[in-house]
DNA sequence: CGCTTCATGAGAATGTTATTCTCCCACGTT
DNA sequence: AACGTGGGAGAATAACATTCTCATGAAGCG
């Protein structure tokens, strides 16, 4: 954070500038060593669960994968743990432009809404023939162990549905009262995990709702109109 | 399976009545013995999670507690799965009932609903001050790993959820189309996810949604009233 | 050019659990 | 008294994540 380039308790007059851009170009190098690995532990652990469909692989698997070794694993990464968190947040942000990216093809702000709600929907839901295991495995898991990280990594996809509330809203399109923000992550919450628990696309005898009943609940709720 | 006594595929005169009893009347006594035993297991485990206020107790604490053996455990459950599926299916069974209870003090069905609703939402939230650990640990993690008994564990709550949707419905409280049933299974949902999001009911700074924000949304939709 | 340091590789050691297995005894039955 | 069975004690196993040890090779430095 800090940089000792100002001169306060230390004497900063005695570190040159080009020891700095030399311990910098040095430091720059290790830094994309680093990242090299990293990209490569990431990468070998995606392979992984696109090939098993479950989060539910060994660190063995992705050191061996990857052609690296166990050391490093822990050098580069917290545990386990945090390697998924990676992945999902990258997984967040790429389904959060997803998303934006459908929904920008309709010029209504609603449309724009459903649109989002929908894929979102189906994005969500347990489909075993996709492979989404980080949605389907890894964020129940984590939402109860570790909240904050979570909500961290939704903040993309809060930010889409807050825009997208907000141009609603703007529109008049939104009854009066609730903050865009608020409805947003209620309703995200409400698509994501109705999504969960609505069983594969295909399957079932009688529930699995659907993205279309989805959008309908949230948009008009369940009273009646005066 | 096959009774390996008889001759012919089924002879059930050659199995004295006298005989049929004396088994019948052993494998009572069995069977009261053995839930017993398991009663003993699932009141340890219910008193190790209200101390712990997890569901990460081990199989040993259990048996310790309980003064029972591994072996013992194993014969009477198919693992530490089926136990805390035991306890979260009783836990679901009160909950549904304390619900019910606390909705029929009112006499509009919306007002019924209300209740239920909000009621639901504050026992469904994690509260590490209250100890719901099956609630806030342990159904998110089955919801993944055994969907189905989820569903069927939810079966008193939703069936609950129904009966006062359909009040609702009948009063013409409800707008038309949505069938009763499924407006119920999302309200449900909708609910208890967004109370497992929104963070223990003091702590955080801006976000925490709140019971009525919850009941608001779900009741009304976030489209403008025509 | 030797020396030091640091990031890694390779993989053994540890720790934690769930789950299974083995031995053994107390009992009611025959 | 032999016997079959339910159940207690607890050792053995299995999977993993995580940590620790040792060795190496390359970069940096005098």
């Amino acid at each position: 954070m800090a940089q000792k380039t100002s001169q306060p308790v230390s004497t900063p007059s005695e570190e040159p500038a080009w020891k700095q851009r030399a311990i910098e170009r040095s430091t720059q190098a290790a830094k994309r060593r680093a990242e090299q690995r990293v990209e490569r532990f990431l990468g070998a652990a995606q392979a992984i669960m696109a090939e098993k469909g479950t989060t539910d692989f060994t660190v063995q698997e992705v050191i061996e994968r990857s052609r690296q070794s166990l050391r490093s694993f822990y050098q580069h990464f917290d545990g386990k743990h945090e390697l998924l968190l990676a992945l999902f947040e990258d997984a967040m942000n790429r389904t959060a432009d997803q998303i934006r990216a459908a929904a920008s093809g309709h010029s209504d702000p609603l449309d724009r809404l459903k649109v989002a709600v929908q894929l979102l929907f189906e994005l969500s839901r347990p489909d075993p023939t996709a492979q989404r295991p980080l949605f389907t495995d890894f964020a129940p898991r984590l939402l109860v162990s570790h909240p904050a990280e979570v909500k961290f990594a939704h903040a993309p996809l809060l930010t889409l549905f807050t825009e997208l509330m907000t141009e609603a809203e703007t529109a008049g399109r939104l009854r009066p009262g609730p903050k865009p923000r608020r409805l947003a992550a209620m309703t995200m919450q409400t698509v994501m995990f109705n999504a969960q628990s609505s069983g594969a696309p295909d399957d079932e005898s009688a529930h699995p709702i659907t993205a279309d009943e989805i959008w309908d609940f949230c948009s008009r709720g369940f009273t009646h109109t005066r």
